[in-house]
DNA sequence: TTTTACCTGTCACTTATGTGACAAAATTAC
DNA sequence: GTAATTTTGTCACATAAGTGACAGGTAAAA
């Protein structure tokens, strides 16, 4: 309980390092800590995510199912980061993603209400939104450029690279919709790969 | 002149409606208004961005030079738009972009001190920039998702479908970069789409 | 333990896209 | 207005990636 809380107040502190015992508060007060078993969702498509979710432990992923019914993965969630779908939480809409849980996991659950409290209380937490949304802007532009300067083998072999922690805890399936194709082309990619 | 700021300070209103006299006036005072002539350059690779550009009047073009030595478009940024390398700027680190005017442009400079020096001094400017962060990775996350979940001819037609102004202020070439093919393709795909 | 569901590797075939080359058209510079 | 440069459309061919199918492997459920 007190090591959940501990790690989520020290992500925020290593952002806004003038953060004030204040708001700090507010941010514990506010939040609660939830448990999620395997399989089990953060956020279904069609809903209104309630909550910033901070991963405090588990592995979580982020997909869509598009007109075809195909399903594809648009991100995976491991501690120490925010489960979401940012654009559409911003402006509380309904969500297109489903957010599933890999592995069972614990999650720290600030409400929009809570943060936008925050926002008018404290000119910290306004800091941190920006910078929070600064952080995730600077990953979606790498992610875009990979798909513009890389082809489908670079993008697997940076994925390893950047990401060795990961590449155990998930399935071949997931990680080659993540990188935008087929299974079947990323399992040649890796034949490949192999006899090089 | 005047228009000039106008334009500038409506679109911070639009942002931050409950804006203050005084915030409006420092983000004047700082600002400098420049004129750029077409093929002139706002930022260039290497350099670090000295200052937000808010364009009044032109179209800017932002593209890449990979190591293939292949130029890659990532942007156009017509009026009422920021020009930008975001990630790049909030670091203050050196740019892998050039930012190149396609038209004769007017922007409005704000530095990146001033910027600062406003977080400090005024909360609605950190909420100012928090939102333009916000934005910026709304749109950044519908590209990304248009490379998984579209194919090229599928972005081409979202683009015309949205950018009917841009259209015919941009070249095949630079849009064939921008949506991540070749101009053959690209050319490939309107020949058919006139057949159908 | 057995059954079931899911995951992975592989194949043959199709389709999409990249590549290099060339000429016509449009634009720009002189 | 003419020459030089850039842009565009097109082709033939090469490569990359998608598709549908199937079998073996692995992990979860009964």
């Amino acid at each position: 309980m007190k090591e959940v809380l501990d790690k989520y107040i020290t992500y925020y502190k290593q952002l806004v390092p003038e953060a004030t015992p204040k708001e700090l508060s507010f941010m514990c007060e506010g939040a609660c800590i939830k448990t999620y078993p395997k399989k089990s969702f953060f956020l279904k498509a069609g809903e209104v995510q309630p909550a910033m979710g901070f991963v405090y432990e588990g592995l979580l992923r982020r997909y869509y199912i598009n007109e075809k019914g195909n399903t594809i993965t648009t991100g995976f969630i491991p501690e120490n980061n925010y489960a979401a779908d940012y654009p559409a939480f911003i402006k509380q809409k309904a969500s297109k993603y489903f957010i599933e849980c890999l592995e069972a996991s614990v999650l720290v659950e600030l409400p929009y209400n809570k943060i936008q409290e925050s926002y008018q209380k404290f000119q910290n937490t306004e800091r941190y939104g920006r910078l929070i949304a600064e952080y995730v802007l600077t990953l979606q532009t790498n992610r875009t450029e990979s798909f513009l300067f890389e082809n489908a083998e670079e993008r697997y072999l940076n994925f390893i690279a950047e990401n060795q922690n990961l590449m155990h805890r998930i399935s071949l399936t997931h990680l080659s919709s993540y990188l935008g194709i087929e299974r079947q082309s990323l399992s040649r990619i890796r034949k490949k790969l192999t006899r090089e």
